[in-house]
DNA sequence: TCCTTATTTAGAATTATTCCAAATCTTGAC
DNA sequence: GTCAAGATTTGGAATAATTCTAAATAAGGA
């Protein structure tokens, strides 16, 4: 699931250029969190993620951690991820995948789709934007101890 | 997406033994947030539910709104469906089936799914419990406004 | 009926997110 | 480089959604 570290390289130097074409500026805070979301590939929640870029920003604020995860997802480099109650998770990878999600430990990853959603149903006058599948279940880790 | 009398009227009878199945009592309350689900079948929020079982049972709590559904969703006799940033909502429907999603109303309907999961990857280890279809976009009413 | 235990209730507490207004930063024009 | 305009950041307050608490009540079995 982790990309090589050209590709990775290119995601960071694009991050200006994305933000601009969707009408936002570039700041280090938005670096700082993009980063955050690259670094660690785990679908991290808002909260996460701010405690996460406290440590090379510790002056970062909450508000603008959920500032930046929206400009973030606005301009198409993450996805905002509802699995269960509670926070929303965030997750850089723009591939088209769904989310296995382990109910036990919360652990969550990501696993990229064979066919889109070339399947699906298309009800009558409906204009579909993206799909979101999620696999609810125990993690082999999890499973293993019941 | 509307079941037939008969097996509306099983549903409601059925309900004191699929309680008692799950280990939970039968009370009128229980009773009453069922109703409200099967009534109308728009995939209300919790405080949807609580609002419109106040009609019927004016002392009703909050909380007793929430333990109702717990219950309900526990012993299989709904889901929960989490759609969006925001409060969760709620479907007595529990045939396989997806749900699309306006992001410009908020208007939920279920799509029952030609095959179930089958086709989804099955990583090792993993135990699946269920899956979670949503399709994010525009309804035929909201999509025709642009 | 009586007892045990589950459930309900109102309200407080917690969690997750959004809003606010003042301070600061980014960008483009000069 | 300087400056102005507007976007962004900040800390804290406000709101929304859900969970917790402890006392009162109701359900179901003996
Ligand atoms: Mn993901
Ligand atoms: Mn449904
Ligand atoms: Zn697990
Ligand atoms: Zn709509």
């Amino acid at each position: 699931m982790r990309m090589n570290p050209a590709a990775e390289n290119n995601d960071r130097q694009q991050l200006g250029e994305r933000l601009n074409a969707g009408g936002f500026r570039f700041t280090s805070q938005r670096r700082c969190v993009y980063d955050v979301l690259l670094n660690k590939r785990d679908h991290p929640t808002a909260d996460e993620v701010f405690m996460r870029a406290k440590k090379g920003m510790p002056e970062i604020s909450h508000a603008t951690v959920y500032n930046c995860l929206d400009a973030l997802v606005e301009c198409g480099l993450a996805r905002q991820v509802h699995l269960q109650r509670g926070a929303a998770r965030f997750c850089p990878n723009m591939e088209e995948h769904c989310h296995y999600y382990c109910d036990a430990c919360g652990e969550v990853f990501d696993v990229t789709l064979p066919a889109d959603g070339a399947m699906m149903p298309k009800p009558r006058g409906f204009k579909v934007d993206h799909y979101d599948i999620a696999v609810h279940g125990l993690c082999a880790a999890c499973a293993k101890k019941k």
